[in-house]
DNA sequence: TTCAATGTTTGGAACGTTCCAAAAATGTGG
DNA sequence: CCACATTTTTGGAACGTTCCAAACATTGAA
């Protein structure tokens, strides 16, 4: 016995067989209340330690969970990363996390070594690109997986997608800065062409349009450079810009930082809504207007969905939408 | 053969034994090259995915590694973990992460789980508190574990601790501001008596004294909102006070947004400095200067450590510290 | 042609669980 | 005290790998 002490330790010491030391182990209530006490009193006393992979080995199923995320460096995934794992911690899950940083080649390594481990479960916001491979693997192995926030089959249903109603976001964020007074609103950055730009962007068109105001759209890379760089081309090419709906938080925070170098009042000269509310929206200066998904009761859902899929084989609606609230502050702010 | 094949079938597929299989899939030179590409061939033919449950079973060594850390949503140890997770991912190793979120009692929980999940290796950023329980069990479960940014263990070498020169960095930084011509430097941010804190601030303060000015040391909670309010307080207290230096990047970019609002001009009235250079640094007004113990190597550097003790058995020297650079930006900048 | 050395391949026995059908213990009503 | 239902417990047989000692092939030298 040298080496860790197994089950059937654990079963000698506690004077029962090596089936009933398993079945305490997996809470099985047939097992009489005075044995059970036994037997966890044997595995304390013995520092027995439950070996996970033979247990996956015997019934396929590994309690591990696979999150894919396109970048983990983005405040918003990292928030969301954070309070998923939690929410999976409590429920006896661990996450394995793997940021494929925009790569789907690195994506597609990285969903084959996770299924290798026998994780029970995806959830990923993928990387574009490869899109066929990508899924075609996790297909492939039946490993049930649900896309977040990004969907790379949409409308194809083979793997659900649950998301905020980013669309919702843009309509909300550009009533309220219209409601402010704004008499041109701009849209700032998210790549072009790509499903979560032209769905948060067309939230932000219809209600331009219902408005008969002009819009002004600027898309490019959602990183807070893109957001300063793009208040230099507003002042150059559309002075009379007097409210911008970001694509999200990061080119928020380039436009609030670029505003206070230039001397533009923001929430005065110029009003900035973002989108995400990551938590620097809060300490900002001014603090930013943002569009919130609510980050920690989205990751909670996520969760409780993934895992009744793969406890209970519920599987999720195809398509599913979550509420935003415009969060108002001062960037947007009162008159 | 409904349910995934198994290496018995590739073994038949290609005409070898499963011995041989398992060769090829532990890369093994003894294997022939023609039979190698033979039995690749199978392998691709009827899809076969290795199951690692299994391997690890019988070789305990899961390709696994426990990533513990005390608060995901710091910016700063969410690039750490990004940068380290691929680092590890191009040595054939998935991540499993862990956020603790400064809990201890979370922290020992996760750390049993990932003990089940038979993980080869710790590397841990450890929340404080109950530090006998948490490093116990690693211990007694004899997996290697490498402490980074902070140690429990300092001085009782149970675990090896690699961190950057934090007083290095300090007195860089203090050095620094001093050439810069400030008359009053402070220290802001950082809970007392954290040896992190401690080193941090004993680096200005060695500088400080050996100048003959009166240090001016107001710690607290390492988030923006405490330089925020800091701001205020260095106006009332302190109004001499031409520079500071704070515990980490989010304090600093606290008094970068208090100083905006209050009209305070850094990088002149005041000369700020970070510590940790997360990327925000590069895009705040103005740019903050910060202490950067370049996260992607320090990444690679840990990675390798764990990988080497896990794959070799090199045990890291006890404790370890990486050098730091001072970044310099706008807001210690130029007179 | 034979022998030794070297290069390749192989069958069975682990690894530590869970699952299952069946056995043993316990409880109940007559 | 028996027959029966019910509650607990149990011994193998998996699960899909890796490991090992031994078998088989091939090569070069004698």
């Amino acid at each position: 016995m040298g080496q860790r002490p197994t089950i059937l330790d654990v079963a000698k010491k506690a004077g029962v067989s090596k089936s009933t030391v398993s079945l305490v182990l997996q809470k099985n209530s047939a097992v009489k209340e005075s044995t059970r006490v036994a037997v966890r009193q044997a595995m304390a006393d013995i520092g027995y330690v439950y070996n996970r992979s033979a247990a996956t080995l015997r019934s396929s199923c590994s309690g591990l969970i696979g999150l894919v995320i396109n970048d983990l460096r983005n405040p918003f995934f990292a928030e969301f990363a954070t309070s998923f794992q939690m929410e999976l911690a409590q429920n006896g899950f661990a996450t394995v996390l793997a940021n494929t940083d925009e790569d789907p080649l690195l994506q597609s390594r990285m969903i084959s070594s996770l299924i290798e481990h026998g994780v029970s479960g995806f959830v990923i916001s993928p990387s574009y690109g490869q899109e066929e491979d990508t899924l075609a693997v996790i297909e492939a192995a039946g490993v049930p997986a649900l896309q977040v926030f990004r969907s790379l089959s949409q409308g194809d249903n083979r793997f659900p997608f649950v998301a905020p109603d980013y669309k919702l976001g843009g309509t909300r964020a550009t009533e309220h800065l219209l409601e402010m007074g704004c008499k041109r609103i701009a849209f700032l950055g998210g790549l072009n062409g790509r499903p979560v730009t032209q769905e948060r962007m067309s939230g932000y068109l219809d209600v331009i349009a219902r408005n008969n105001q002009e819009p002004v759209v600027l898309t490019g890379e959602a990183t807070r450079q893109f957001g300063k760089k793009m208040v230099d081309k507003l002042a150059a090419d559309h002075p009379d810009v007097d409210g911008v709906i970001c694509f999200n938080d990061l080119v928020g925070l380039g436009v609030l930082s670029a505003c206070v170098e230039l001397g533009i009042r923001v929430g005065r000269d110029l009003r900035v809504v973002g989108f995400d509310d990551i938590e620097d929206c809060q300490d900002s200066f001014p603090a930013m207007s943002s569009v919130s998904c609510h980050i920690p009761d989205f990751a909670k859902t996520t969760a409780a969905q993934i895992l009744s899929w793969i406890n209970d084989g519920v599987c999720p609606p195809d398509q599913q939408r979550s509420d935003v609230e415009l969060v108002i502050r001062a960037s947007s702010g009162q008159a």
